[in-house]
DNA sequence: TTCTTAATCGAAAACGTTTTCGAAAGTAAC
DNA sequence: GTTACTTTCGAAAACGTTTTCGATTAAGAA
């Protein structure tokens, strides 16, 4: 019943824990005969080394911390994934967190993380964060942080990100390329960095094709996640304030699914009315009706990325090396379906 | 820039080791005043206990284990969720590994946790898992162990787990009634008890109402996971074996959403020729068209209860008590949406 | 024989905490 | 001055490993 150490096999065998330590673990100095021994009554007794006393001695756990800001969710739950198949292989384990868009509980779990001694933390920001205090903790400690996707482009770390600016451009020149007039963009909430990357991308589109931006075809969600009830209040609000609207970028999928069922709601055609784009590419993306044009975010591959180079700048630190913050950005791909359509040729 | 331990504060303070770990607890054997200067100094060096040595001295880890299937599913997501949550709220860390439905990979990781030394571990299993002696292994260990939908009746540990066959009767109940002659079943693979409990619910409905049980209307799935495309090529198979059909009870929300694609391509109408009845009540089932009928399977209730029952009995262990294993039955609803239409009334 | 080398082992310290137990010093009572 | 408490502290052991460094023995070389 009680789990066995190093001890109980030392005294079964009349040596010392050393030699058993070492027998185990094929130290040149220990006979062949000794080695045996050790080992066949250690699989006996079942025995695991006990993980305390080893982070203890060692010094690192070979577990790493993962913050994210919601976790039932397509692009995360893919990321999240990603890391934990990535970690396993290399022998990490992974705890994970979810700051729920809360800075303050954002805080408060990577102090939690850093109590609990894991040797690296991989971070995807909440929307309500700002200030970096927490974040420049962790580096001050030594220890290798990652971001991916929400990120604070300031705090000096390792960042996978994909191209928010270019694959917003990317998805408004398609609703250019196929006609559309009036472009409105649902740019969700104020203060992430992809939130407004893609906002500026939009904007850029719609200026080098010599449309002119109007402020008043954007819409902020001052809310903390974007929903699928946000994109149906923006879509109602947007049929109202104005009529002649032909295409909208929407940030996230799911808000761009809450629209497109508004819309449906209300009449209005997808795409013989309005064009839609959404991002992310989540799943339903494909299965509802008209299936959804958007763009694609590889979050499986992201989490890798992110483990592979968390990995990287442990195994650096270990060896008393530094490194040089490092930032990969993942290639996104549009991807054309049934809700924009070409009016044009 | 490294981190302090409770020597450091002791020899700033010209005091013991002991004394300081006291002061820090309240301790009543500690003058005001020591205290006082410890907790100062302990909050300008930023003082964290060491997780290791609170764990190897305590012979705990405040962290519990969960192994599931898959990540990416809307329900098991939800359940993560609920896990996570509560267990962050009681002051416990969760850490997360996939078995990807293989039985080999499911029992190396509870090996790892194991070893890991957590308090406790909470499991769904693969849908490949029939050999039960990796989680008689646990409780051999002493370990609590939680398991949650996917569960395996004979093993001695607590369950949380909806009725199974209670809700597939419902929802085969409800095609009845609403006039469905011919019901197909799709019951996913052959194995999980869940599976095999829906499969149960669905016969024990059709004859309750004197519909003859016809077992090639019931389509198996060899593969690993229950997927889209399972669901599209059942419903192309069943449309060339049966044209009578007017009602299917689906396993699983996606493979029914799969079915539902398969159908609208082949130009077979829904609700109209065919009403589908799905099982999980994912959320993309609410905004796909027409929207699906479904049993609501409470996910992040389900990880609630699992770590409260965990907690539990880890609570109970560490006092010497012994437990009884508890199985909890967390309730169901059908919902009704437009993939199911009343031909009756 | 004596010296060198190789092979095999173990004592001990260290990782950072927690907790038990006793010591010391001060205060109060007699 | 002795006894009896109270208050405040610290030594030491323990949790289970890992690793350094010496010790011991046997075998081979001189």
């Amino acid at each position: 019943m009680k789990i066995a150490t190093l001890k109980d096999i030392a005294e079964q065998l009349n040596i010392s824990v050393t030699t058993v330590s070492k027998a185990l673990k094929d130290y040149p100095d220990v006979s062949k005969k000794t080695k045996l021994q050790v080992k066949e009554l250690a699989k006996t007794l079942n025995y695991k080394p006990n993980a305390f006393a080893v982070n203890l001695r060692k010094r690192e756990s070979k577990t790493i911390g993962l913050i994210i800001p919601v976790i039932v969710h397509h692009f995360f739950s893919n990321v999240i994934k990603g890391i934990i198949s990535q970690a396993e292989k290399k022998g990490y384990l992974v705890i994970t967190l979810q700051s729920d868009e809360s800075y303050e509980l954002e805080k408060k779990q990577v102090e939690l993380l850093l109590s609990q001694r894991v040797d690296g933390i991989i971070i995807s920001l909440a929307n309500g964060t700002a200030k970096y205090d927490h974040l420049n903790e962790i580096i001050a400690q030594g220890k290798p942080l990652v971001m991916f996707d929400k990120i604070a482009k300031i705090v000096k770390c390792s960042k996978i990100i994909i191209d928010d600016r270019k694959a917003a451009y990317t998805a408004t020149q398609h609703l250019i390329d196929i006609g559309c007039k009036r472009i409105a963009h649902f740019r969700g909430a104020l203060l992430p960095q992809n939130s407004i990357d893609r906002f500026l991308g939009y904007k850029k589109a719609l200026l080098d094709n010599n449309i002119p931006y109007d402020p008043s075809l954007v819409y902020i969600c001052e809310c903390g996640d974007m929903s699928f009830e946000e994109g149906k209040k923006n879509a109602e609000q947007l049929l109202t304030d104005h009529d002649d609207v032909d295409g909208i970028f929407i940030n996230t999928d799911l808000v761009a699914i809450g629209a497109m069922t508004a819309f449906q709601e209300m009449g209005v055609k997808i795409p013989d009315d309005i064009s839609i784009v959404g991002f992310s590419n989540w799943f339903m993306s494909s299965v509802i009706s008209p299936s959804l044009t958007t763009i694609n975010q590889p979050g499986v591959e992201m989490g890798k990325m992110a483990f592979k180079q968390l990995l990287k700048e442990i195994k650096a630190l270990k060896k008393g090396k530094t490194f040089e913050p490092k930032t990969v950005v993942l290639k996104t791909d549009l991807i054309v379906r049934a809700s924009t359509k070409n009016t044009i040729s």
